[in-house]
DNA sequence: ATGATTATGATAATGAATTGCATTTAGTCT
DNA sequence: AGACTAAATGCAATTCATTATCATAATCAT
């Protein structure tokens, strides 16, 4: 048993819930899926590999998931939530390419710092953050400037 | 005629749009609300007011504002979408409580001179970013604190 | 003023996510 | 192992924010 299966199953049985054959295909599934994930992109992913679960199972799974803190949403701005694998996984924030969508992910403890001070100055207690910046990647801004 | 009419007729007229009571009674309420309103919000306020205009008109006319450059939308993981005035108003971030949902806003130039470094390090090319701090706000931790 | 084009309002439609409910399943207690 | 209780599933229906449709109205260049 992995470790992010214990941590699900040690949250199920704190809980009262119980392990099901469906959120133990949804587990392998998502830790076999790249980052990032759709909740839709999970179920056609399942479907396809003949491990098929309900949609509606998919979006309780990945919250159960979050709620254990094995996984985090994250909203990049196109509508639809995407779920990450956070467990075991040292924080980092995102830089996402408009054009190509690609998601580059990167860690900064010099902004974490930064914004720890902000917190400060304000009074506030920060629990958690978001930081994206949206732009073009070097691939995408070649073609750019190529086609101009 | 002040700046934000003239940047809206600016682009109304380089686009071929037409200047409607609608839209100027929409930037009035606007540019008259608190920041951060919601496109439901400002439709309610334009009722109570008796200058009521069609929900959808709203969100048609939030839009256009932002095409022209004189507000942004924003997401602050509540499902809606919240728009703020950004012409003639110099760059922030934002700090969100998430017991009584006051949204401070900050300013830091050393975070935005890291995150340009992030970005060439990766051959990234910025072209907008977001960063949110989430947690309590002063009062909200007394609170907390006080009820342990 | 005319006419072409754009805007509006009301409503229907969309799409992501959640919920209700009947049925199935898991896990516990004997 | 069998029985019981609570939780989970699948499917369809629902919700909610936002957008699209379309008939009618308003704007503005000529």
């Amino acid at each position: 048993m992995n470790k992010e299966e214990e941590l699900l199953k040690s949250h199920i049985s704190r809980h009262n819930l119980k392990v099901t054959k469906e959120r133990s295909a949804v587990l392998r599934a998502f830790l076999a899926s790249a980052r990032h994930i759709t909740a839709e992109e999970l179920y056609r992913k399942m479907k396809d590999e003949n491990s098929s679960v309900g949609l509606a199972t998919i979006y309780r799974t990945l919250n159960l998931f979050c709620e254990s803190g094995l996984a985090e949403q994250r909203q990049f701005g196109d509508g639809q939530a995407r779920y990450e694998l956070v467990y075991n996984v040292s924080h980092h924030d995102h830089l996402i390419c408009q054009e190509c969508k690609r998601i580059i992910e990167f860690q900064n403890e010099e902004i974490e710092v930064l914004q720890e001070k902000v917190a400060k100055k304000n009074h506030f207690k920060i629990f958690s953050h978001k930081l994206e910046l949206y732009g073009l990647c070097s691939d995408c801004s070649k073609v750019q400037a190529e086609t101009k």
